[in-house]
DNA sequence: CAGTGGTCTAGACCACTGA
DNA sequence: CAGTGGTCTAGACCACTGA
């Protein structure tokens, strides 16, 4: 496949900065020289730079030129695993084990009253994660039944609920937090590890426009979970992430 | 300030799609009839649905036409919070206790082998990072020498390492480990915790080009500190987070 | 005040692909 | 095979700002 110029220009550029040939603060030649450099209109040469300026690499000053960005980390790109597939990539079985699976009028249960608004009918689906046929995570979700009608007819023993509304709904915006807990008795039960053991939780609400799609908690035993993110200056991310689970043996 | 056209066609484009007045699926009008709508040229069109098919809010097809996107989440943006701005933010006293540092010949610890290439000469710092008064968080860190030579005159009373670094060092990569894992007797001494408790560990290497520059690990009481990510299709950052930093009076 | 980037035009030819 | 986007040109005028 024949590359455009711009891509190659900004490719070119890309790679020097990454590679440290050319270091932050170092000056790029002006749009002239590099239309001369590379026998092509400008719109060409500012496509190019306008892309690099876009993901954050380069910083354009009018008068002063072009200069290689000075990296301020406000966030990163954090890889979102597939578990079905991070499971089977490493050659284990995966399992979504089903818990419970109800649909409620009324309001979410207390401790998840500020999950999805109560106005709605919604659908409240606990599961388990295994790999090899142990437990390595715990799964609580609630769907918004108005949002995603089709989901009581899904089948999950292959792809969890998760990776099945990732198919099959549309999304605009999520808000995902991360902490550290420490697992309560009944979770201690289900993942059979002992109460207070360290557990990386997953909280995350997901929406189409001002419609809640769904909410889930992901409780993951802390020894068997680790999450990765990658990043190069201002979130651009830079290389690709490995596995991120662990050691799913040390279960 | 006036605003660029293809910045507005952008714009109007993104706020009907984020609203969800338009959805996934939903087709665009093609650049011919952007063209009139907005009296302009079609470079200045195609500029502007460039950007949003590059952020990946559209996704454009030859002879089909312009789409709104079906988004395929593999990545989300996590916002890096500036522990001492975070507390401060709060209303809080921000203090960062160095608790050893030292400059090492020799490889790093057998725990931390993996940390830094051992090849070259580094600076140990082990600290606390306290609100109130009260710790929240241990830092273990090294510092290549070499590629950071001002650190040892740094001063850490008002900003912690990791900020001093971020503004005085450039950096092109880095990559970041997020588990959660049992505080250790020590480290529960230091927190003033119960050993076993639940802590965020945070891992961060990051590089210049090839060069290592810095690896830390920050152990966060997990009752005191949250990690908030968002995301709209694709690893666009969609809004605002609020202060990941929860209850640290909690602690 | 002159050098640099920001934006825009009015075309052109081409590549793809779905009706 | 025709509609749509992808790319590119050779200009133009302007806005900013640092030498």
């Amino acid at each position: 496949m024949k590359q455009a110029l711009h891509e190659r220009i900004r490719s070119d550029f890309e790679s020097r900065i990454r590679s440290g040939q050319l270091q932050p603060g170092d000056k790029l030649p002006i749009e002239l020289d590099l239309m001369a450099q590379y026998g092509c209109s400008r719109m060409t040469v500012n496509k190019a730079l306008g892309a690099l300026s876009a993901a954050g690499l380069i910083v354009r000053r009018k008068r002063a030129g072009t200069f290689v960005a000075r990296p301020r980390v406000h966030s990163m790109v954090l890889d979102i695993p597939d578990l079905a597939e991070q499971i089977r990539g490493r050659g284990q079985t995966y399992q979504f084990e089903l818990l419970s699976h109800c649909t409620s009028d009324s309001g979410p249960s207390p401790k998840e009253d500020k999950a999805l608004s109560s106005s709605c009918r919604h659908i409240a689906i606990e599961g388990r994660h295994k790999a090899d046929g142990v437990p390595f995570a715990l799964e609580s979700r609630l769907v918004n039944e108005a949002a995603v009608p089709e989901f009581n007819n899904a089948d999950f023993t292959d792809n969890p609920p998760g990776s099945w509304l990732l198919h099959h709904v549309p999304w605009t915006a999520a808000e995902t937090r991360i902490s550290a807990v420490a697992s309560d008795e009944p979770q201690s039960r289900l993942l059979g590890v002992a109460t207070g053991t360290a557990c990386l939780q997953i909280e995350r609400r997901t929406r189409l426009a001002s419609t809640e799609v769904t909410w889930v908690r992901l409780v993951f035993l802390g020894d068997a979970y680790d999450l990765i993110a990658n990043f190069g200056p201002d979130g651009t991310p830079a290389g690709g992430a490995e596995n991120p689970v662990r050691n799913i043996q040390a279960v």
